[in-house]
DNA sequence: TTACCTGCAAATTGTTTGCAGCCAC
DNA sequence: GTGGCTGCAAACAATTTGCAGGTAA
């Protein structure tokens, strides 16, 4: 699927949820289809916003995130560095992808096949938990890194 | 093991490091201690510690919790609400425990049992990706919820 | 004495809110 | 014209930092 299938896809979620696709909105959600494998905070969606729609405003693309958050285009994620960054949800993925954080570099890879389908048999049946989502970030050394080292 | 052998323990832990245990670090290490089932922001330390000892800072609270996750005695957590969280390392956890994040209640429970070790040689495996800990918490609703519904 | 540690207040940073104006329907 | 949406500035909240004073080895 492109970025134009993608966005009609989006406007209709906003549709559906009584939200316009204004031109604010598009272009941060195109800065979003456009860096998919980043995790880019509200901050750094707001450099990038402006650099084709210098006139936004920090606050609208805040508002944006948390619009998209809410009908669930993207989630929210927190790497404990004291700001939220904002994932475009897989397509077609029941759950949330985990990720790879190298403690070396920084970097950040996405691990798109579910793991833990086992795991939440397990915690659904132990503490009759009823999951509806998870977050899992690994944290260690990446490839890369383990090279140069 | 009992409160006072645990405060013995992290007492070595920071004098290993390099730190003192001062009076302030061990109310703190101690209001740790006696609530280890919670998920304390710096805040709600501040307070506790403040009921015992109501000259501390709330800023030396923040350079304990800093110094104690640098040493692994605590591991820093957050649960997308904004603020940083500290949880004791359970005694010889080799990993960090999982979560089980009531979306009705806000209720935070908590998972000792190890369930990726499968996960993590997958990872090592398929990604090269060495790792070292690992963050989990599931979001659903928990039993008494569920009950309640 | 020297280096570490503390409390306080100020500064910083990430995020949210109030509000007046604008625009599409 | 009404309601949703926007930018701006101010407010807020969590955390960090500068600094002068205190304290233990």
């Amino acid at each position: 699927m492109d970025t134009s299938a993608k966005l009609a896809k989006i406007r209709k979620q906003l549709h559906d949820g009584g939200y316009k696709l204004t031109p604010q909105r598009e272009s941060t959600v195109l800065v979003l289809l456009e860096n998919d494998k980043d995790h880019l905070s509200a901050e750094e969606i707001y450099m990038l916003v402006k650099q084709k729609s210098p006139e936004i405003g920090l606050a609208t693309v805040y508002r944006t995130v948390e619009m998209l958050t809410e009908l669930k285009v993207v989630d929210k994620i927190s790497f404990n560095d004291g700001v939220a960054r904002y994932d475009l949800r897989k397509e077609g993925a029941k759950h949330f992808h985990h990720h790879l954080l190298c403690l070396e570099c920084g970097s950040i890879q996405e691990v798109e096949e579910d793991l833990l389908l086992e795991v939440e048999k397990t915690v659904e049946s132990q503490f009759k938990f009823k999951v509806s989502d998870h977050r899992l970030t690994f944290h260690g050394v990446c490839k890369e890194c383990q090279n140069k080292a």
